[in-house]
DNA sequence: TATGAATGAGTATTCATTCAT
DNA sequence: CATGAATGAATACTCATTCAT
């Protein structure tokens, strides 16, 4: 990188980086989609973000919608190992590498460019560009629910968690307590609206989210 | 941004008369609003469909974003009377209350008309008419999670939930449960990808919710 | 029309004419494809010509090809009237008919405007809007066509033209040796490439035809 | 318009050989020219078609139009070997070898691709590149008109037609009847519009044609 | 010679909004 | 009150051409 730009210290109007473009592209692509919306992005903007004209992006790719699509693909790969990761040992009880993939997830979304592609997906991408929407939804989405699915089994297997429990509906349960509060909090202007605190929404949402699935031995004492 | 162009209402010579005719207006409003979503929406289509021509609507309304606001709140008044009505009796248990909302308005979605209205603020308009959310947002969304805690601290008191919950919490949790799941499954396509039966998911779903907010007297001789 | 004018002394950038608007837009709009051709012909001009906007076309036609079939329908059905006009009196010998036919026609293409519209047809739109092309055949060149055959029935009918004549063909060629020969040469540079003068070219084209169609009596003694 | 583009080629350091691989080049441009029309037509079809990549193109044409000039200058000189050819034995009458003439170009129009450069010419270039028609014209066209020419006078010196014939009007007349029949006939859709048989559209035109020319002893005993 | 990445000028179409009537 | 004619800004996409490699 750097040292493509000592070569040619002025990059004339004329720059060929064959290997490295589509990539660029589409990082600059996600970024600004992210940003502005599926319909609000002009692909100038992203032309210009990306360091190159229009017709380079159509060099590449079939149009805005494939663009995008393309953007979202890649950035979802690398998501879903990221996931897979974080879910840590598999010797550990199944609660606990929940807990760990659950704080894993509110970590990342510090980053305010994790949670847009979220936004972005659920918001304008949804109607404007439904084909991209559903592989996204397919691919991504729910892949995640499986997972999360599979994990729930796990626990009712290992008895850690009630052998009564639906896991489908349970980890369904948990991807939405954990996507939409984000979304709410972050992203749509729920923390101004009713603040509350970061810490004690992802805490206590944990804690309710797994006494539903858990059995209560404990309760007699401390109640 | 597109709050910068809402424009101000200018008191013109005629006095508007936003409350009488228009109502019609409104309706179709929303109706062409939730099914091609906000910006798909031509106003030519709205005109159409309540019968009049384009004209007439700049005659009671400042813009597209306006129109859209006023029948979102003429909507919303609708909406928080019909469910202050669905919780029934106040005297009975909170969990018997919170279960009849819950039934309520999983049953209100059947009409394909409410979720609509749903999605279009979460997907469209969000981005589109970030004004129009955020009133929604305001006027509606947060109204209803207040009601939802104020039920759960109400069922702390009773003894009915468990004194350690965090209400505010478990609200947002119970909210997403229900709004959340039912875009996933009605309007994304949820359903076709991970097929769920309708009853499960709101049966289950309430149940490990439920069972995250109550002391379990029971477990014990389950187990 | 003046007054008009004279009522609106200052032509401000609103002004409204319900009436005039459509068949001016048509006008203008073949001027400028008949000059430019199809495809080179931007909307933003036949608007100027019209003193218009684009965007009054798009409210009056559907699109491009919309305007210039509208645009050809309005002329054919002048087009079509003046020819049966400048057929003259049923009761005149044929070949006397013809005769004024073609010389009414050739007269006629004088104006360049006249010879352009069927260059453009030919041309252009034959591929760019082929649409339009094949209404155009049907509607105006096919008819003139079956006109020209009837003529030369009738001929054949009164003794005028050898009973052994194809009508059918031979109407084809008359109408070729008049259409083609106008494009080659007025419109495709053929005088400049091999110069004939114009009368020739009528009236021994003419001659050629006519001798091909009639019985020859005097043929011994000129001979 | 198109014809200011128009670049004078560059003579190179490397010496192009614009006669060598190019061949193979501009056989398969005027194939896609011929099939899509000139404006429809791009170049990297026509690329593709040759096996090369666009780059190649411009290694030995100037550009697009250089290309199609190449093109149809390569087929012409070809084509007037091939007509001067099916004139035959120039021994022979002259009403004979027009018929020879003309029966072996109606049947070469067989062939689909032979008519579509006529087409290619009349229709979309002569627009967009009006130096290639111009060329086209000059060096095609009115080389077989000038040969048409000759021949009638030839048949007037034999005592073949008449002596008043205008043969430069007649020639003309016999190329328009070919040519814009043909174009009629087959790519311009009349035989849909307004069908004829194939063959009796090229014997009775021939015959009308012929009778117009010729002395007509025979009229008393036929008729 | 040949490649193919990169350019950038060119344009039909849409639609919220305005305003003369 | 109501109409609907007129506006004009805004934008994705195409493709001939250039040029570094």
């Amino acid at each position: 990188m750097a040292s493509t730009k000592l070569k040619t210290p002025r990059p004339s109007r004329w720059e060929r980086r064959p290997e490295a473009r589509p990539d660029e592209l589409l990082d600059a692509a996600l970024e600004v989609f992210a940003a502005r919306g599926y319909r609000a992005t002009r692909l100038d903007e992203v032309a210009r973000a990306a360091g190159v004209t229009k017709g380079t992006i159509y060099h590449y790719f079939a149009g805005k919608e494939q663009l995008l699509l393309a953007a979202v693909r890649r950035r979802q790969q690398k998501k879903i190992a990221e996931i897979r990761e974080a879910l840590g040992d598999e010797s550990d009880p199944v609660s606990v590498r929940i807990a760990r993939l659950y704080h894993s997830v509110w970590e990342r979304w510090t980053d305010p460019r994790a949670r847009q592609v979220l936004r972005l997906m659920l918001s304008d991408v949804s109607i404007e560009a439904p084909e991209v929407f559903r592989t996204w939804m397919r691919e991504g989405f729910v892949t995640n629910l499986r997972m999360l699915t599979s994990l729930i089994e796990q626990g009712k297997a290992q008895g850690d968690f009630r052998s009564d429990v639906d896991a489908e509906v349970a980890a369904r349960l948990l991807q939405s307590a954990m996507v939409f509060q984000m979304l709410l909090h972050f992203e749509w202007g729920m923390n101004e609206l009713a603040p509350i605190s970061n810490n004690r929404l992802v805490e206590q949402g944990l804690d309710v989210f797994m006494r539903g699935l858990r059995y209560e031995h404990h309760r007699d004492t401390e109640s």
